[in-house]
DNA sequence: AAATCGCCCAACCGCAGGACA
DNA sequence: ATGTCCTGCGGTTGGGCGATT
């Protein structure tokens, strides 16, 4: 096989499209249809690669694609879908019917983050620059923060406890997630509760696919649980709502959670959703106290004997079997 | 009126990953 | 198993244009 030169090709024309480029353009994916970008240029009769006859039609030439001024709503949306996801913008433009991650990404860049400074918000995190967390529905926690501070722990928790490690409370804290997920948060949720988000996506039926996050309402069914990786207290969950009266509750949340389970109150973090799961995030301190953590964990998981005699359908060792408490070691406790 | 500056946004670039031969 | 195709993505660039000097 031999790649075919794309871009870099002789004689392929770059800049700005003309007219008569985009007609061409136009004629050809009405008639055959959208794919086959690379072939598309020769067929059409067009000196570009098809790269770029890609993006115009995805960014420019679209009928679908919705022009003019970004709406008040369509801002706040994209805040919202910011905080939660990120620089993620092809995930903020699928939520967005009409508009292209280009294009918000642009929008983003040249306006929103301007305004989210002139009122003292850190567009990066959601946050008030000043420190103090925000009352304003601008202020989500923001996962591409979380999990940026998820990466740099993990990078500097590998250097003390090694990448296995990490991986393995990952999976202990998703186990245990379900875990608690089945016995207590169906009941301390329920519907509604105290999580109120203010993410409010606009995503069309048709396009919600597997991310149907349209509430960031914590969902008994797909509750997780994963390793808060920082200590920093960035992710406290007053954050999580503008209501002044919600984020006490919030914070009972954990304390019903020990209640009804047992497990450290101390040890959890934060809730918050990504991609249409609700995550809870543990505190640093799984890490810091990692035998407690576990062993506090064993006590819970033990009590539920089908899932922890088995996992995978292999046999599974009890903590307090395993050897050393290498991570390695109890990493096989779960098969 | 000309030069400069800053903003905006379409387009480009490089990379990643799934599909496929 | 390997290499290529194809597409999608996020970050960056540069040309156009209005505002300012």
């Amino acid at each position: 096989m031999v790649r075919t030169p794309c871009c870099r090709a002789e004689g392929l024309k770059k800049g700005a499209w003309t007219q008569e480029e985009d007609q061409k353009l136009i004629a050809y994916v009405q008639h055959h249809g959208e794919g086959g970008w690379r072939t598309l240029p020769d067929k059409a009769g067009l000196k570009r690669c098809g790269k770029s006859c890609r993006l115009r039609w995805a960014n420019y030439l679209r009928p679908d694609i919705k022009r003019g001024e970004f709406s008040e709503e369509e801002e706040d949306s994209i805040i919202n879908l910011h905080a939660i996801h990120g620089n993620k913008w092809s995930a903020i433009a699928r939520r967005l019917p009409g508009r292209t991650d280009n294009e918000i990404k642009n929008h983003w860049n040249t306006h929103i983050k301007k305004r989210l400074i002139k009122k003292g918000i850190d567009p990066l995190t959601h946050k008030f620059l000043d420190g103090k967390s925000s009352d304003h529905p601008e202020t989500l926690p923001d996962k591409s923060s979380v999990h940026q501070e998820d990466d740099d722990h993990n990078s500097n928790n590998n250097k003390s406890l090694g990448s296995s490690s990490a991986r393995f409370l990952n999976r202990v804290a998703n186990k245990f997630g379900k875990r608690i997920n089945h016995s207590a948060l169906s009941d301390i949720i329920g519907s509604g509760g105290p999580f109120t988000s203010h993410t409010t996506p606009t995503t069309s039926g048709s396009e919600c696919e597997k991310s149907t996050s349209s509430s960031s309402t914590p969902n008994s069914s797909n509750l997780h649980m994963i390793l808060e990786a920082t200590t920093t207290p960035t992710t406290s969950a007053s954050t999580f709502s503008n209501d002044a009266s919600a984020p006490l509750l919030y914070d009972n949340i954990f304390d019903d959670i020990e209640d009804m389970t047992g497990f450290s109150s101390r040890y959890l973090n934060d809730i918050v959703s990504h991609d249409g799961e609700d995550f809870l995030m543990l505190d640093g301190s799984c890490s810091e106290n990692t035998l407690l953590f576990m062993k506090e964990l064993t006590m819970i998981l033990r009590e539920d004997k089908t899932e922890t005699t088995s996992f995978n359908g292999s046999h599974v060792t009890p903590i307090d079997e395993v050897d050393d408490y290498s991570f390695e070691g109890i990493d096989n406790w779960f098969g």
